[in-house]
DNA sequence: AAAACGGGGGC
DNA sequence: GCCCCAGTTTT
């Protein structure tokens, strides 16, 4: 980033570029059944390697089937395949949300755990679930590393990181804590629409000014 | 460090 | 039709 400029001038210049976004899935989900942080898991578990628009509807077919842990286990693996049938790897990640509910209701009453260790020790939920539930399920500051958030922070110029957990500590100290939970979101929102991975939409990107890859990369 | 785990969408 | 997209576990 140009020495210019500060994170708060970018946090909003990003929020005025995605003003006309599609907001992440995990919000759309969260106003549909808010203070339940058991759907956000789930849909962030359908959408791993795959994109919210593919997700979305088909979280909320599923969620008006069960939305609860108990009503998940009610379903049969095949039930949950023809569900969600649309999205990638639907068969292992069937077995997915019927092994990760299953652990739920035994090692957690059912609940969904707000701590990082507890997330991270359910098998099939790493890294990037966590921080998305922590964040968008209980509001808990936390920098969520998605491909997005880790090529545009680095395109940007404000850290220069390799790994997506280089990437979460080099954050955690050159964003303000208030900025963390946005931050994901603005760089997904930004990173679905201009700035992708390859030729991006410079021309069109409202950072030109900030960004320190403009020019250098091959864009439109 | 590298592979395996498959679907939809854009053009 | 072809190319693009995108975490976690396992070997």
């Amino acid at each position: 980033m140009k020495s210019s400029f500060s994170i708060d001038l970018l946090i909003q210049l990003l929020q005025k570029a995605t003003l006309h976004a599609v907001p992440p899935m995990t919000l759309s989900i969260s106003q549909a059944y808010p203070s339940n942080p058991y759907p956000i898991l789930i849909s962030c578990l359908l959408s791993l390697r795959a994109q919210d628009k593919v997700t979305l509807p088909v979280s909320l077919k599923l969620f008006s089937r069960a939305h609860t842990p108990e009503q998940m286990l009610l379903l049969s693996i095949e039930d949950i395949e023809s569900i969600i049938r649309p999205v990638n790897y639907y068969k292992t990640k069937a077995a997915l949300l019927h092994s990760v509910s299953a652990d739920l209701l035994n090692r957690f009453a059912g609940k969904v755990p707000s701590s990082k260790d507890e997330l991270m020790s359910i098998k099939g939920v790493g890294l990037k679930t966590t921080n998305l539930v922590l964040a968008e399920a209980f509001g808990i500051p936390a920098i969520c590393v998605d491909v997005h958030v880790h090529r545009i922070s680095n395109r940007l110029g404000i850290i220069a990181t390799d790994t997506v957990e280089q990437t979460e500590q080099a954050l955690q100290i050159v964003l303000p804590k208030k900025y963390w939970i946005e931050w994901n979101r603005l760089l997904v929102m930004l990173g679905q629409t201009m700035c992708t991975a390859q030729s991006p939409f410079c021309s069109k990107c409202p950072l030109v000014d900030v960004c320190d890859r403009f020019g250098v990369f091959k864009h439109r």
